[in-house]
DNA sequence: AACAGAAGTTAGCATCGCTCACATTGGTTT
DNA sequence: AAACCAATGTGAGCGATGCTAACTTCTGTT
């Protein structure tokens, strides 16, 4: 079930080459092609050209599908939220609404999501002025911020869109983003043993919401 | 006080260029360039030959300080984290050791660094198995975190080392590098207004450190 | 004054992003 | 069924980049 994160499928049911020309499916392959070399090479190290050699298409063929290099990493970037958005909603479904177990959930979701694909975590909230100039990226984060905004306002009694409700929220992602990048970046880090994320986020969630 | 994130000084006095080779600053005019190319064209949108073209040089030269790209990116990033520890360890200084605004002001120097000079942040904290292979920066990050680790220790009457208190720190620390991508990420984002920064750093070490 | 090595230069290779002109294909129209 | 057209592929090619190699020039030591 949290294993889905890594479950990509193939665009929409088995779809085969048919030809060599049109084979139909390469706007999909192509982005599971940069998926993998992102995750492998890093956001930097991924070059259409590569992308396009894994798919076994010429190097000008990815642009009949794709603006940019960047139009490429938006969308990859782009799926890479949906299913974190899907995570999210999922982990938190089993506990009851607003609960702290929900909220932690939640943030270990998005944990699990960076420590499996760091390489694409860090592109999708990498991406240089990448929200700004992309809208869809940005709606699709406020999807996501908008599951915690839920049970927030549920455990509060309040509105999504009050301004308490909003702040509690806010405060909440950020340290489960803030948690989610050092986990990725210095692996085991300075605090001694391996971080319990459960008990972490569980005690965070207890912390804030009772501040 | 806070502004000197921005002054980098040159070298180590005024050293001038005094002939066209052996100029002598070249070293530090390239990570001078450098980061001003990260910081106006992003972490990835920086070439070594642009930076040498700034520094009046041949697209040759850089090389003969420098073995790749990737260790003029670590060297603008070293130099970066002095900077920021500097920033840390002098705003903490006013205020009493452990307290609430000691903690907060350390915060507020770390997401003033980070809204001061976002693509050097990014890159600090963004490089791609940088700290694995980067044992200098490695060690940098820990001293920066060894702020907080003191002021937190202070307050719980602890050793520096105690599990209690690193894992206090750590979940500052979470909390403060979200709210720094976060902030810089997405400008001014759903939460309606424009976040109060210190306000929300002193109700995070209020609720934290009071757990 | 001679020399060794540090620190520049030019030339050049492979790769990459991207474009252009052309080839092939499949679906739509008559 | 034939003709056509838009979509989607190919190959050649331009300019920029990362990095190396061989050569030159400067500087400090003996």
């Amino acid at each position: 079930m949290s294993d889905d994160v890594l479950s990509v499928g193939t665009t929409g049911g088995g779809v085969t080459p048919k030809t060599a020309y049109h084979h139909g499916d390469l706007r999909a392959q192509l982005i599971a092609a940069v998926r993998d070399l992102v995750e492998t090479h890093g956001p930097d190290g991924f070059s259409v050209a590569e992308a396009a050699r894994r798919a076994g298409v010429s190097s000008a063929a990815p642009y009949k599908h794709f603006k940019d290099r960047d139009e490429i990493l938006r969308c990859v970037a782009a799926e890479a939220m949906d299913r974190l958005y899907a995570a999210m909603a999922a982990a938190s479904d089993p506990y009851p609404a607003g609960s702290h177990e929900a909220v932690a959930a939640i943030g270990q979701a998005y944990v699990d999501f960076a420590k499996a694909q760091p390489g694409v975590f860090r592109l999708v909230f990498g991406l240089t002025d990448g929200h700004e100039n992309a809208p869809e990226l940005q709606q699709k984060g406020d999807r996501c911020f908008g599951v915690v905004v839920a049970h927030v306002a549920t455990r509060r009694n309040a509105p999504e869109d009050d301004p308490d409700v909003l702040s509690y929220a806010y405060i909440l992602w950020s340290f489960v983003h803030g948690h989610s990048f050092l986990a990725i970046d210095m692996k085991h880090h300075d605090v001694g043993t391996e971080i319990d994320d459960w008990a972490f986020l569980m005690r965070v969630s207890r912390a804030i919401l009772a501040s």
